[in-house]
DNA sequence: CGGCCAGTTGACGTCTTTCAACTTTGGTGG
DNA sequence: CCACCAAAGTTGAAAGACGTCAACTGGCCG
C-alpha cells in the first residue's frame, strides 16, 4: 500500500477531486501528505489545531466528540473517497471532533495554507469542496429533524440504512454492515442507550429482519427496515 | 425603505460581504434581486425549485420544515445581513425549508448562475460563503449534539440564549427576545410539545427567571439561564 | 360581544433510561 | 490447545422524563 495510491478507485471517483482532469487530480495529491493510521488509533483528537484538511484513500474513520460530562457522540463514519476536517480548516481554530481508525486506514492531507492555494489554482477544486459542505449541511438538517420528531426505533431504523449505503456488503443472506459496530456504537448514532439498542436489535433478531452478533450486524430484510424507517404501511400485513 | 439600501449597516457588516471593498459590495448588491416580504407572508415553500441565492436586508426570516406526518421543526431564524439559500442553490434541486417572514422583510437575491459568475470574479465572495456553511455547519453538529444528549429544559434554555444573541434587546428589567415567539416555536426549535414548554417557562418565572406572555418572552436573569444550560453548580440562590 | 388564538395545568400513559445481574464471545497466554 | 478474562451483549424490573389529552383562562380584534 505504498506505491500506486493516486490511481485507486476510491480517489479517482472521490466526490472530492470530481470533475477535475486526471492530471490535476495527480497534481493535487502529489503534494498530499500520506500517513497510514492503524486500527483503534487516532488522527486526531478534538481540541487540536484544526490546520490540515483531509481525504481518506483507504480505510475507515469514525469521527465523534465528546461531551464536557462524558457522553460520546458519533458525528459520521468516513468512507475512502470522502473528504473531512475542511469546515474546521476553514472555519476554527481547533477540530470539534475526534478521528479514530475502525479499520487501517490511509490519509491523504494537505495543510490549509496550500490546501488554499490548491482551491485558487484549480477552482473546480474549491466548487467541490462546497458542494460537499453543502452536502454535509443537508445530511445535518435531515438528522436534526429526525431527532426532533421520531421515535428511538426508526432512528436506529435509519442509521442502520445509511450504514448500508455507505459500507454494506452483500452476502448470501443479506446485506453486512462491514464495520466493527457496537450496541453502543449504534447507540451514539441514534442518541440512545446502548440497552434500548440491544433490545431493538433482539426483537428485530426475533422477527428475521437482522442478525446481530457481537460488533457484527447482518440485515437480512433491507426493504423491511426501510417500512420502519419511512413508517409505510406493515408490508406483509394488509389490513387495517 | 426603497432607497438607500447599500450602505445599511446590516449590509455592511454583513458575513455575507465581509473583506469585499464597498465598490465591489455595491458592485455585487447593485445586480441583486430586491423583493419586500411581509410579516407572516412566505418568500418561499419547501420544494420549491433551489434556483436563487439570498441575502436578508431587513426585517426577520424563520427557516422550517414540515415532516411527512405534519410535524414542523424550526430550522433557524435569519437577521438582517445573513446570506441563505446557498447550500440549497449549490447543491439541490429544490430548497428543503420553507421561508416565512416573522416581521416585514426585504430580501436580496441573485439566481445561480449569477451568483456563481459572481464567485468567480470576485473570489472572496466565494470564500465568505464557503466560510459561513463551514459555520453553519458547526452550528447544526452542535444541535445534533445537544439534541442527543440533553434534558428538555437545558435545551430550552440553550435555545433562548441563542435568540438573546441574535436578537435579544435590553430593557430596564433584562433583555427582551425581539421576535413574536410562541410556545409552539420554542417546541419546534428544541425538539419538544409545546406543552413542555409552558411547563418549563412557567417554573422559570416562578423562580424570577424569566417574564413570558404572549408571543413574548423576557430574560430576567441572562446568568442564571447560562448555569441551566451549562451545567455549572446551582448557582448560590438568592432570596428574591 | 363573541370567537379565536395562545397559554396553563392536572391527570394519565408510555417510551426510554437506569440499574443490576447475568450470559456470550473472542482473544491471549500458559 | 485449553482455560481464563475482559469486553460485548442480553434482559428483567423499576423509575422517570416527557408526551398526550382535556378542560380551562385570558386577551385581542373585528
Amino acid at each position: 500500500m505504498t506505491e500506486p495510491v493516486y490511481d485507486q478507485p476510491a480517489l479517482v471517483e472521490s466526490e472530492f477531486l470530481q470533475g477535475l482532469p486526471a492530471q490535476d487530480r495527480v497534481a493535487i495529491l502529489g503534494v498530499a501528505q500520506r500517513r497510514p493510521v492503524e486500527r483503534d488509533h487516532f488522527l486526531l483528537r478534538q481540541g487540536d489545531p484544526a490546520d490540515r484538511v483531509y481525504l481518506l484513500a483507504q480505510g475507515r474513520l469514525r469521527l465523534s466528540t465528546v461531551t464536557t460530562d462524558g457522553q460520546e457522540v458519533i458525528v459520521r463514519y468516513v468512507a475512502p473517497g470522502e473528504g473531512f476536517g475542511v469546515a474546521a480548516a476553514l472555519k476554527d481554530i481547533t477540530y470539534p471532533v475526534s478521528i479514530e481508525a475502525v479499520e487501517n486506514s490511509l490519509v491523504m492531507s494537505w495543510d490549509r495554507a496550500t490546501f488554499a492555494q490548491l482551491m485558487e489554482r484549480y477552482p473546480r477544486l474549491a466548487m467541490q469542496a462546497m458542494q460537499t459542505l453543502a452536502f454535509r449541511m443537508r445530511e445535518m438538517q435531515d438528522r436534526v429533524r429526525e431527532l426532533q420528531t421520531e421515535r428511538v426505533e426508526r432512528r436506529i431504523a435509519r442509521a442502520l440504512l445509511r450504514l448500508v449505503r455507505q459500507t454494506g456488503r452483500k452476502v448470501e443472506t443479506g446485506v453486512l454492515i462491514d464495520l466493527p459496530l457496537t450496541r453502543q456504537d449504534l447507540a451514539e448514532m441514534t442518541g440512545t442507550t446502548l440497552y434500548t439498542v440491544s433490545r431493538v436489535l433482539s426483537q428485530w433478531e426475533q422477527a428475521g429482519l437482522v442478525e446481530s452478533g457481537r460488533e457484527r450486524v447482518l440485515i437480512r430484510a433491507p426493504h423491511r427496515l426501510v417500512t420502519i424507517a419511512e413508517d409505510l404501511p406493515p408490508q406483509p400485513t394488509p389490513d387495517k
